[in-house]
DNA sequence: AAGTGATGTTGACGGTGTCAACACACGGAC
DNA sequence: GTCCGTGTGTTGACACCGTCAACATCACTT
């Protein structure tokens, strides 16, 4: 439960090849961030990160439950980081739209940035479980500060009127799509940048946010 | 390259067991649709697929380089009847903005009938691959609807100004984004129904279309 | 009638997730 | 200080997967 990659190495204390790792835990998702970045996401796999912690290749199962797991500690991390990244983003510039815009445009800019990460944290490892809430909270964590931002917007007027969760999920989708298809190489077709394609699809959101008569509900 | 699943059995002559399928191409296509119907995405592996068609294991590399290519062949299928649904839902109906709903609505409408198909065409198999250019091909063949729709859309002034294939790919990731959260199950922490969901979605979505300024270029 | 190329099968290899049984070592109870 | 229990790591094994090489079958040409 506590998670967090390593601080403060507990015991080192022998020199060489210890029989216990003494801090496994925090060495697996170390290991499993450097494959990330390194190979992709497609070698992400038990035994490989078992290797990169240096150790037999079931010892991970004292720590994770399955490989799924470590999937979810992986794409929490991932979600913990991706929220500070927005939350960054908004801080620091002049407040209202501009903040929105720089929000979503870090979103977007932490995906290109993890492609491999973004890929774990919404895989189909992932989809649709309704075990592991862990991972569900971790998600919903950057949605809130969405959800919160828009609804202050729609309060001073900034933003069309309508179920401010629902204009969160139409934001989410957007920026979540369009990361998809541009990592995905979907877009490469058109010769389009993905400079480009996200400035232009941040500005039909926001424009459709700004005045859409939203939702009867 | 004549995919399609099969139209006429070349020869049943034979009642029983015989050591040659056939017509084992599209008996595997066929296996493989019934599969991500049943049991999901995951389940789609190539030895499976042999067993549906009661073939040996290896028997699908006579009709398909690897396991990939398998999967592109049915992306490929999955592609042409998504645009099939699309063209069909646009032809029946008003022309203009709502031609465009309602296409829109039928590219969720599809994903949400074929979910498992839905995540084959856009999984981690296929993406980001440059060779495989036919895959590639039956999703352009989807987008250009999209593309060609918005910019006649364009000419007659119901639509913004502004490069009409950005705008088009804004509306793909936003489609896209939409369905892949509810989808995956992301959405319904919140209470609101897919159907909300998506129409709230679209209509933020068509707001911002119709009245972008959308892009310089 | 011969044989040739396309189509299926058999057997095998390395890789993967996972489980059961075993080995080690740290810490508290006496 | 000794004993031992529990958490942590290892070994060995199983089933499943993608893939390849070698072999079997069969329809069609000549």
């Amino acid at each position: 439960m506590t998670s967090s990659l390593r601080t403060t190495r507990p015991k080192p204390r022998s020199p060489r090849r210890r029989y216990h790792h003494g801090d496994l835990r925090p060495a697996l998702l170390e290991a499993a961030l450097g494959i990330l970045a390194e190979q992709g996401a497609a070698s992400l796999t038990l035994r490989a990160v078992a290797r990169g912690a240096g150790v037999s290749q079931t010892a991970p199962y004292r720590h994770f439950k399955d490989r799924s797991a470590l999937i979810g500690a992986v794409a929490i991390e991932a979600f913990a980081r991706l929220g500070g990244a927005i939350g960054r983003a908004v801080g620091k510039g002049p407040p209202g739209l501009p903040a929105l815009e720089r929000g979503l445009a870090a979103y977007v800019r932490f995906a290109h940035l993890h492609p491999a990460e973004y890929r774990v944290m919404f895989g189909a490892e992932l989809a649709g479980r309704d075990d592991r809430p862990e991972v569900q909270g971790a998600a919903e964590g950057v949605f809130r500060i969405l959800g919160d931002g828009i609804a202050q917007l729609q309060g001073r007027g900034l933003l069309g009127r309508g179920d401010p969760v629902l204009m969160a999920i139409a934001a989410w989708a957007t920026v979540h799509g369009l990361v998809m298809l541009t990592l995905d190489g979907r877009t490469a077709v058109t010769g389009r940048s993905n400079r480009e394609v996200a400035e232009a699809t941040i500005r039909v959101l926001l424009t459709g946010m700004g005045t859409a008569p939203a939702v009867s509900r």
